[in-house]
DNA sequence: TGTCCAGGTTAACGACCGCTAACGGCCTTG
DNA sequence: CAAGGCCGTTAGCGGTCGTTAACCTGGACA
């Protein structure tokens, strides 16, 4: 039951503001009286709400975690089994997080470090679960030489579909900013090594008869 | 004229360190005492060198945005026009960069909006720059429905390169690395739409193989 | 109507942080 | 040897920040 009619609660606000100022000066860089403010109450009165600066970051962050895994494991299980679909699924599901959400992305991969031990872990624990509903998808439909491989192509796509923040306005509309990271996405991965290591530099599409080449030279050195 | 054989500075081993520790926890959630101890001096001792904490940031900004625009002029001129061994070359240089200087590449985006007004400005011009090398090769290559979208992918891809801090010591080694993120970044572009108004001559037929392509309806309007 | 409590308020405390002040060795130079 | 700049040191100031304390108020309710 994520459907939610009723008007946003004080805490949720909170959150939502908090989440924002964050983002965009730095946990250390936004003051407890700021966040008042931007819900129309005055610096300790959110300690009603919250027992502390870090426990509205913390509660932030495992919420994403949780919401994302969530999502990964919904659309694991309604893909039964069809990779591709699964792969496409995950894309388009973090796109829509990426854009609903640019603070939270943001956060999520800034600020981690500035939680609680206990805290962290958690998230941690989330986060690579999260990756390993990807990584598993993708070794499945494109068997790299190595997991870590795998993993580390995850990673990257995640940090193209996360670009959202730096794209400003750019795009004319929402559509198109999904068309295009979708795009991008799975031409990453298609660019993947389908057999031996890593892809060439200058031939683009992968060739699946290839020596593994190692690094190209630096144009210019 | 720039060519350095000599032990590193004081005023560089700061830089280096104040790098690091401001990539680590944050500009704000790091004190002078901890950067003046990571180089072996203690706290005020740092104004022998710098005028100020925020100095130490303008210089690294600065001096990142400017290396990684020089290094991109450089790159077009070796080009000498050849569209496709440039935009390789853009990525080789970004990749190397992105390898080397890790806790730069994280503050480069990360921590500009606690610059001074004019400092700022002067990176953000250099950012742009650089990043409209980038953009002017990929529509001479892919010429995307708007220069937008062509931007909007740069971005994005740069969001792939500079995932680095968040891969770990995932791959073996690093050439693997770099084939890997050379290998996506291609892929990435290669999946921009070609289309556009087909003012290019040749059209590239890298789309026939095979893979279905993704779900790309351009929103219309 | 009296009581209680959720949810605010302002004042203030203690810790921390960036920065300055004042001082002192060391090395170079004449 | 004397002078002076370079490069450190420690002490401390002023401001900010997270948090707590004490108080206030409007509405729910027996």
């Amino acid at each position: 039951m994520s459907t939610r009619t009723d008007a946003p609660t004080r805490r949720e606000q909170i959150l939502r503001e908090a989440a924002r100022l964050f983002a965009e000066r730095g946990f250390h860089g936004v003051g407890v009286d700021e966040i008042g403010a931007a819900v129309g109450i005055s610096g300790p009165g959110l300690y009603r709400h919250f027992p502390g600066k870090d426990a509205m970051l913390a509660e932030l962050l495992v919420g994403i975690s949780e919401r994302l895994l969530d999502g990964g494991r919904l659309r694991v299980e309604a893909a039964a089994g069809d990779d591709r679909a699964l792969l496409a699924a995950l894309i388009d599901g973090h796109i829509d997080f990426a854009l609903d959400d640019r603070s939270l992305i943001i956060l999520h991969d800034r600020e981690l470090d500035r939680l609680r031990d206990d805290d962290r872990k958690r998230v941690r624990r989330l986060q690579r679960e999260y990756v390993e509903l990807w990584v598993s998808a993708v070794r499945r439909l494109h068997p790299a030489p190595a997991e870590a491989e795998a993993r580390a192509a995850v990673h990257a796509v995640f940090g193209l579909l996360n670009s959202t923040p730096h794209l400003g306005p750019g795009l004319p509309t929402r559509a198109a900013t999904e068309a295009l990271l979708r795009a991008l996405a799975h031409g990453a991965f298609a660019a993947l090594p389908a057999d031996g290591a890593a892809g060439s530099g200058e031939g683009e599409p992968r060739s699946e008869d290839g020596e593994p080449r190692p690094a190209r030279e630096v144009a210019g050195g």
